[in-house]
DNA sequence: ACAGTTTCGTTCGGATCCGAACGATTTATG
DNA sequence: CATAAATCGTTCGGATCCGAACGAAACTGT
């Protein structure tokens, strides 16, 4: 990650600390104090590996086109879906709606989307892809695909599988309140 | 997840599309294009189970106590390391020296973590929890954990033993570079 | 009809977030 | 020993990011 090109490292060229290293500092502050490991480790580990991927792909793919990760997602949405309200494009990117405001404000500017107010109801907005942006998303999302193979080229399919399956158990487990 | 709670549902109360809809409308609009499905659902999965779970953990836990998850993971980094260089909490932390520098600024305001310069090279800082922070940490660390157990409750031992597991694969995949 | 409630997208304040540029300091080199 | 190169934390501009508050529009019940 070159975005910590810059960061110090240990003598052999590491940037973190080892597993074993972490987990020694963690048990040695956390002695006599009752602690789910695994389930800490999962959504430690959760966090880092979505934080990694992330950054990995917002630098070899997307910056070269001068698209954030949250514009990418935006767009992918709007591309998948075509003629979306702005709320829905919200709950499946992950975003607030008032975030949302500002990155189709941005895509707009950029001419990669358009907003149009819902026929039926004056209070919605509907966002669709210009042809500029379906060019985009034809030319990046092969790209983008396979940088998604190349992160996970260490796991194979069953394993991906697997992944996913515990992944979405987790999501729907927090969606149960 | 209340951040959505104003949001639009359907019929039936949800707030997503169904895992079919989803990959219907994907497989139509990717028809006839080479798809790493498995790469693609194994990504997207990490990220989304990320999000949710961050924001589940910042609502329940975190906000309670006046804390952004990233305020959390820098003061969870002082307290693991203790007497920790700045440039290494970045690391730890996931977040680029300049992010850090507000963040430690924001909590340094707060009385929950200090600086000074270090003794042999005057161009580091250290930082370190004060009792104020130290207090903190007793007392959320076992509310942030419980939370963690809640959340990967529906996986076995095992599962989020292979989770994490998979996930470091990923992370020292993309390290490779 | 029509006042009260709900649901939209937007706006706002404040905190992150990044990369690039910057001064200060230390190390490397001739 | 003095100059160059490398490394540190900070600062800056611009884009996200959220929750709360807002006005507009649509719905609700009577």
């Amino acid at each position: 990650m070159s975005r910590y090109a810059d960061a110090a490292r240990d003598g052999d060229g590491r940037v973190h600390h080892t597993l074993a290293e972490t987990e020694s500092a963690v048990a040695e502050r956390l002695d006599g104090m009752s602690v789910d490991v695994e389930s800490m480790a999962a959504v430690q580990n959760i966090y880092r590996a979505a934080n990694t991927i992330r950054n990995h792909l917002e630098q070899t793919v997307l910056a070269p086109h001068d698209l954030t990760w949250t514009g990418w997602v935006v767009l992918w949405v709007v591309w998948i879906w075509g003629d979306i309200e702005t709320r829905h494009v919200a709950e499946e990117a992950g975003i607030s709606k008032g975030t949302l405001t500002g990155v189709i404000g941005t895509l707009e500017k950029r001419g990669l989307l358009l907003r149009r107010t819902h026929p039926d109801d004056a209070r919605r907005v509907l966002v669709a892809l210009t042809p500029k942006g379906r060019k985009l998303m034809n030319t990046l999302f092969p790209i983008f695909n396979a940088a998604e193979a190349r992160v996970t080229a260490s796991l194979s399919t069953t394993d991906k599988t697997h992944l996913a399956t515990s992944l979405r158990a987790v999501v729907a487990e927090v969606d149960e309140f």
